[in-house]
DNA sequence: TTGCGTGCAAAGGTTTTGCATGGCA
DNA sequence: TGCCATGCAAAACCTTTGCACGCAA
């Protein structure tokens, strides 16, 4: 699976164990590297742009922009590619980006299929709106308004 | 629908005409001010900028990010209001753009409401993957990779 | 030893901001 | 007249690239 002549180096492992130890979260490039720094294995900002280009192009990680203003963040993928994993929600208010794992995404995604004849790729696609505490919050004070 | 204390400037409605004028393409930023320049209207980079996000602000531009390192695309909506409660499907092969008009999709706003605490703001979302012809075209012939 | 990997610094590109000037109402 | 808008230059930002050095095999 690995490239042809490619070398297996403590960063490269370092930034794929990160990967995957932080689970399905959301990570920007200087997150890792930040971290990995505080926990002792230093990786230079561009080595990790380097693994995790690489990694991407394994598919062992997904790299995705919501704004393209904020940094990109990457995301370990399970092994499974097939399952349908999950749908991302931005909240366009507090810019918090949250998992969308639920039972009824499979009808959603039938729906779209069956009905709509559109095979939807949620691997890019990012839903927009408001999440619970900002709509919250908007309501009890008018005029806060926010990027 | 202007924003309370907004003055209606040669720039601006340069900028609006451009985007009306150029149908439903994607354009840059970048692009926008060069043809305006181009055309004898000349209108700044920032100004563009500026023009711009107040127009996704009010529903009648959308901005597109592709990869997060090219620039941004914005792109003309319709603004007719039979186009309010509308989802669109954007096709990642030929790159059609398709309003999707279906009851179900009630069901679906208030299932992202209600269980997830989540207003999904139709303007902005742009649900990504593949239209019926273009997953048949691909089933037929491997190997057509486009943008 | 060979050649890829690393990381610093700098470049490249897009978008935003500061500020003085200009224009709308 | 009072604001808002404009646009230049510069800043801020993310990401990539050049290059010398280090390390895996």
């Amino acid at each position: 699976m690995k490239r042809a002549g490619s070398y297996n180096t403590k960063q490269r492992e370092a930034v794929l164990r990160h990967m995957i130890s932080s689970g399905g979260a959301h990570l920007t490039a200087a997150q890792i590297s930040e971290r990995l720094n505080a926990g002792g294995e230093p990786v230079g900002r561009t080595t990790v742009y380097r693994c995790l280009d690489r990694l991407a192009e394994e598919g062992r990680v997904r790299r995705f922009v919501t704004d393209g203003v904020s940094a990109a963040c990457y995301q370990y993928v399970e092994a499974r590619e097939d399952c349908h994993g999950h749908l991302h929600l931005k909240c366009e208010a507090c810019g918090n980006l949250q998992h969308l794992e639920c039972g009824a995404l499979d009808e959603i995604y039938r729906h779209f299929y069956e009905e709509h004849a559109f095979e939807l790729n949620v691997l890019k696609t990012v839903l927009y709106g408001k999440c619970g505490r900002c709509a919250k919050k908007e309501n009890l004070n008018i005029g806060g308004d926010r990027i």
